[in-house]
DNA sequence: GCGACAG
DNA sequence: ATCTTGTCGC
């Protein structure tokens, strides 16, 4: 897909959190009339310590069935910093969005604006691409909410300690934790809960993250390191 | 200073 | 994320 190139990757700690705090003033998060007909999904594996395997998974939706993915292998050059993520595995992550078809959506493997300073990981390379972005994330980064209902579809939102709505806690599969999504950019609050349920199957994360998962583990065992 | 902390 | 098999429970 068609990618923008923002800035440099190569900077340090508070040149990052400098470059996310002016990058979040071009987040748009407003309703959008979009009708997806592909959707993709990133995930990471790390077949070592600083090498990465990010794959792009390409499914049609709603029908959500596997057409195509797409990965690249290279080099991690930052640790994991609660609020970074974005910045370890960003590099490798357009790299194999570069090999990766048109998309309508992209679903992302972490928060988007559910994040200290509304720039997860889904709302940053949002930003270097042409299309809206989703945050589903496993666990909660930032903010507080309470644990919605047992009922697949239930919600409870994510407030940030200003008491703003940064996301909500979704439950995807009854009686299974919830998810925290966010939107990453391009769309409304609303929809990225929307498409986020009817990216899900029976299982508790969105069926393009699930499958992207799945591909990278798959791959990094092929790979004899 | 203490606790929290995506993947 | 990663090191790792079986096993308890709905």
């Amino acid at each position: 897909m068609k990618i923008k190139d923002l800035h440099s990757w190569n900077v340090g700690r508070s040149e990052a959190i400098e470059i996310q705090r002016l990058l979040r003033e071009n987040i748009l998060i407003k309703e959008n009339p979009i009708r997806p007909s592909l959707v993709a999904g990133v995930d990471l594996s790390f077949p070592d310590k600083n090498i990465g395997l990010a794959v792009v998974t390409v499914l049609n939706f709603p029908e959500l069935e596997l057409m195509q993915y797409s990965y690249h292998v290279g080099i991690i050059e930052r640790p994991y910093i609660p609020g970074l993520l974005s910045f370890r595995e960003g590099p490798v992550i357009i790299e194999a969005l570069k090999n990766t078809p048109e998309v309508d959506l992209v679903f992302f493997d972490g928060h988007g604006t559910a994040h200290p300073r509304g720039l997860g990981i889904a709302s940053h390379i949002g930003l270097f691409l042409e299309v809206p972005t989703i945050g589903v994330a496993k666990k909660l980064l930032y903010g507080k909410c309470d644990l919605p209902g047992n009922s697949r579809g239930d919600i409870s939102p994510i407030l940030s300690p200003a008491g703003e709505l940064i996301g909500y806690s979704l439950r995807t599969k009854p009686k299974v934790k919830p998810v925290y999504v966010s939107p990453g950019n391009g769309l409304s609050m609303k929809q990225a809960l929307e498409f986020s349920l009817k990216a899900t199957g029976i299982y508790r994360l969105p069926e393009p993250t699930r499958q992207a998962h799945i591909l990278s583990q798959k791959l990094k065992g092929q790979l004899n390191l």
